[in-house]
DNA sequence: TTATAAAGTTAGATTGATCTAACAAATTTT
DNA sequence: AAAATTTGTTAGATCAATCTAACTTTATAA
């Protein structure tokens, strides 16, 4: 009862992420999210319900526990100082780095990422934009908005982005949209979403499946 | 019969490091040095032989195969490269950095490694002094010799380490023996082989035990 | 060279993580 | 409200890695 398995490290993460909006996780959905089958979640729900890590009860949703919460917020702590550690320090792309923290994440090691969050200085942000939980286990969002909600007209600096994909981030690579640059949403096409905007005197056709996918701040 | 598992690569190193001596190694060294019962061994060397990584027979000692040498030498050098950037690139003593390399040869990313590689400048020996395989999974030891070898007159360096224990660095950090001093055997007792040593005009006192673990280079 | 001890194997159980098939509950549609 | 669909659970199987108990082979000692 005293540590967690790689395989239940992963299912508090999935319970972590999928509680960003309802707070509140069905076992299809995890089961999903994780590409295995409804009765393994099950299962799995029973022994962190033991553990005091999820609120379970048949047919009911289940919910992270503030324990759960705290360690799962500590493998995500682990997974973006990692990424900021392989980008700052090891010369990675931000594209190269979101699979080798997937698994250098479970590392059993406090000395390990403290040594990483000293030597990035304590960063708060990692390098697509999330924040890095601290040490309680607190995450703290900015107030960015989707490019995908934003008006013809808006100036905006991309702050951070959604899907830390290889194949993602290699398409934003190709149109050199890095996190920081500013842009202006020139119009927004009614049929499909798809967004035009510009970046310096350059143009970019953004469709809405990329454009929900970048979070935004307002610059005034 | 692709990717080998954690449990699977450890057997195979546990193979290398007991095959510096005899090349065969029983089952139950390898029990012994694994810290598992006999049946276990045996069960996971069918596994191995099935996947042309030992060869094995029943009551015979077991030999690696050419690409289990290989397969073993990668995670050697994998956990070598990590301990050489632990202490040079990131300011962790030669005494911590053993367990976490532990877990992190077993990383697969060939991508993470070369870049440590790199950034050390292809280094060939790890911080206690042990050779990092090369990319081919050769391993070059130097001709050392162990100071429980040596004689009373003899001046050596000391180059490195056969213990990469946090207890035993310790000692050694508290008595200021790092890789790379000078030392002149005094004497030897005859009667449990503990020398002393000098190094500059301190003296020190080291049993037999610690001589065995000690690997030195003559002086002229 | 027989007896004893050590080393090794086989058989069968356990645990964790997964699956499929069958059934049950909850939700949505009609 | 009944039917259909979706969601969730139970039961039982599988696979990897481990164990213990019982047996066999090999090595060592008397
Ligand atoms: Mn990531
Ligand atoms: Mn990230
Ligand atoms: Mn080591
Ligand atoms: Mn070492």
């Amino acid at each position: 009862m005293r540590v967690n398995s790689l395989t239940e490290e992963n299912y508090l993460k999935a319970l972590l992420a999928l509680s960003v909006t309802s707070d509140e996780v069905s076992v299809n959905d995890l089961a999903k999210h994780l590409a295995i089958k409804m009765p393994t979640v099950t299962s799995m729900m029973k022994k962190l319900a033991a553990k005091r890590l999820v609120q379970y009860e048949s047919y009911k949703p289940i919910k992270l526990t503030k324990k759960g919460r705290q360690e799962a917020a500590g493998i995500v702590r682990k997974h973006r100082l990692t990424e900021m550690f392989l980008v700052d320090k090891m010369g990675f792309g931000w594209e190269q780095v979101h699979d080798i923290a997937e698994q250098i994440e479970h590392i059993k090691s406090p000395a390990f990422f403290d040594k990483m969050d000293e030597l990035l200085g304590f960063p708060t942000l990692d390098p697509h934009g999330s924040p890095i939980p601290d040490k309680t286990g607190k995450i703290e969002w900015k107030h960015y908005e989707k490019l995908s909600d934003c008006k013809p007209g808006d100036k905006v600096t991309l702050s951070a982005v959604l899907n830390s994909s290889s194949d993602f981030l290699k398409f934003l690579n190709s149109r050199d949209l890095k996190l920081g640059v500013n842009l202006k949403i020139d119009s927004i096409e009614p049929f499909d979403k798809t967004i035009t905007i510009s970046i310096g005197k350059r143009k970019e056709v953004l469709s809405n499946l990329v454009c929900e996918k970048l979070l935004v701040e307002k610059v005034t």
